[in-house]
DNA sequence: CTGAAAGCGCTAACAT
DNA sequence: ATGTTAGCGCTTTCAG
């Protein structure tokens, strides 16, 4: 019923020790053996754990990451969101999350309000940020880390996959199969992964001296991708289409199967990316090119961490590389 | 470079006012029209917005929500998540995320750095909590929302979808159509949600003069669920199969199809429970009982924003109801 | 309406 | 090694 709010005073009064052996005990610093002893005793029959808010206040670390993340409802960041969770908190971090649903204004907004929880670090997943935005970062001294989105900006880490060397592959791949017609369904043109995904393809094509056969943007949406699908299956009837990500290329099989009765991959081939969970399920059994999340995870949390202990480390552009991983949604090449 | 940290002090000097006058400005106490516009306009020049930790530390509220979560590839908790997310920062409040992926001693450590964030409220979303850890929070005064988990214990709330009332359902409807042989993949024993589905089914089917043909512990995991559908039907040879959530549901369908050649609902009915996102993609339109995420949300800020207001306010039970969704994954009786 | 002063719970010099 | 003292940045009496 009441709320006693047991302090690091109540500690000492009760260890008969000064309220900082308390706080020195609890924060790691030098203190006899005895005294620790008496501290803890008394802390735990009194239930006393630390104020964190409180150490903030003088320490200046909150030890709290802001993440900032935009859709959940693709499986890729769930997981991601689980895996760095699970590393930030074998730091000793901690994730104040912020859904960021639409664009601009939205991101602004909820970044602000991330600065003022004094967070030690920001991620966003999939979000862009404003040059303002950046420059309020960087005044406040708060690293940033762009997860799986690309920026020209040094003041900004990013972490994502090759996405060229990605769409390379899979060009590669289904050239070698013999494609003649092959389409894409980009992820949404003002991201950078949708981009380079969609640029690194069709120059991989060129180099087959092949070009596109149709282009659409899926915008990262399963509806506009699935009626993209159908729309290039009535127009120019492509033998294999690439999508943009795992999410929009399920839609796609979906729509393509179901609406337009086309077997998978007997009239049709069709490649995602990112290598989800889902892609490994019978249903779909999508070839992919795989992000690998662990390795991106772990690439996320050591350059934020090295950005956070040492504010002179510079931001770092990394893109990791990961396997196209073949199953049985695209026509396999002959030799292989 | 530097991190110059502007203070209220710093404002309330260029602003010529007294730094208590800052504070009132932006905790919207009290203030003449042109004080107001005084220290806006310099907090605007400097960039100053307030510390929340240093605020929370005097009002004793940090706006802090604590959300421990134990799967997310489950997407019904993505899902909620992020409605969660939304609904909360509409209140000024932000989620802190834990993930607690094993079972007790993890949730025991969770919410004990939880509590030393000095959050206002804990939501658990799907998992349980022990007698000792109840007593920390009541005697820390944080209220805890159980959401999708049930539990006997007064102090501390609840929001679920009636368990019991959506597994009679679902008996009602395969009894109704005629089903012979109707099996049980339960959720993991060890949940309310499990079990509570599971007795209401075996229930409702005794009120019919049935009885279950076969039953197993899917423990919430693909691949335990799957291996059991496929014992099933080698042993039993079931004509229908309840499975206690949507994501077990999937691996089920893929595994009868893919595996044992099954035609659903031609061979086998299948229905689950929740009604996720992809429970309507065409792959798998499922069966199943919607657990409406967006009124049970309601229900959980609800229920926890009045009693972080009021202290004094009860601890809530609370079970939604939802509809049974007829899709294409389950006979369905004559007469409808 | 406004400024001065006290203090939230803690850490970090500074002495002893 | 331990206690004393001074704040971290803010809200909140309390005078005026």
């Amino acid at each position: 019923m009441s709320k006693p709010k047991i302090t690091s005073l109540d500690v000492a009064a009760k260890a008969g020790v000064s309220q900082s052996a308390v706080s020195r005990v609890f924060s790691g610093a030098s203190a006899s053996k005895s005294t620790v002893q008496k501290v803890r005793d008394a802390a735990d029959a009194l239930g006393y754990r630390p104020n964190v808010l409180a150490r903030s206040l003088i320490t200046g670390q909150s030890k709290i990451i802001g993440l900032v993340v935009a859709y959940l409802d693709n499986q890729f960041y769930p997981d991601a969101l689980e895996r760095l969770s699970n590393a930030l908190q074998e730091q000793g971090y901690h994730i104040l999350i912020f859904m960021a649903s639409g664009q601009g204004t939205d991101v602004e907004r909820v970044v602000g309000e991330l600065l003022d929880y004094q967070v030690d670090g920001i991620i966003t997943a999939s979000v862009g940020m404003s040059d303002d935005l950046t420059k309020r970062c960087e005044a406040a001294g708060i690293p940033v880390v762009l997860f799986n989105r690309g920026q020209d900006d040094t003041r900004l880490s990013q972490v994502t996959s090759d996405n060229r060397a990605g769409a390379r592959k899979i060009a590669d791949f289904l050239v070698a199969a013999g494609h003649q017609k092959i389409a894409h369904i980009s992820g949404w043109e003002g991201s950078s992964t949708g981009r380079e995904r969609k640029d690194g393809f069709i120059d991989a094509l060129a180099a087959h001296g092949a070009e596109l056969a149709a282009l659409a943007d899926g915008k990262y949406k399963r509806d506009v991708a699935a009626k993209a699908a159908l729309d290039m299956l009535k127009s120019t009837q492509p033998d294999a289409i690439f999508v943009g990500n795992d999410h929009m290329a399920f839609a796609v099989i979906d729509a393509l199967r179901h609406e337009a009765r086309q077997a998978i991959p007997g009239d049709i081939s069709i490649i995602g990316y990112d290598d989800v969970l889902m892609a490994a399920w019978p249903s779909y059994d999508l070839t992919t090119m795989r992000q690998p999340s662990n390795r991106m995870v772990e690439a996320t949390v050591e350059t934020l961490l090295a950005q956070i202990v040492d504010r002179s480390v510079a931001p770092q552009k990394i893109a990791i590389d990961g396997p196209l991983v073949v199953r049985g949604s695209a026509r396999k090449p002959k030799d292989l």
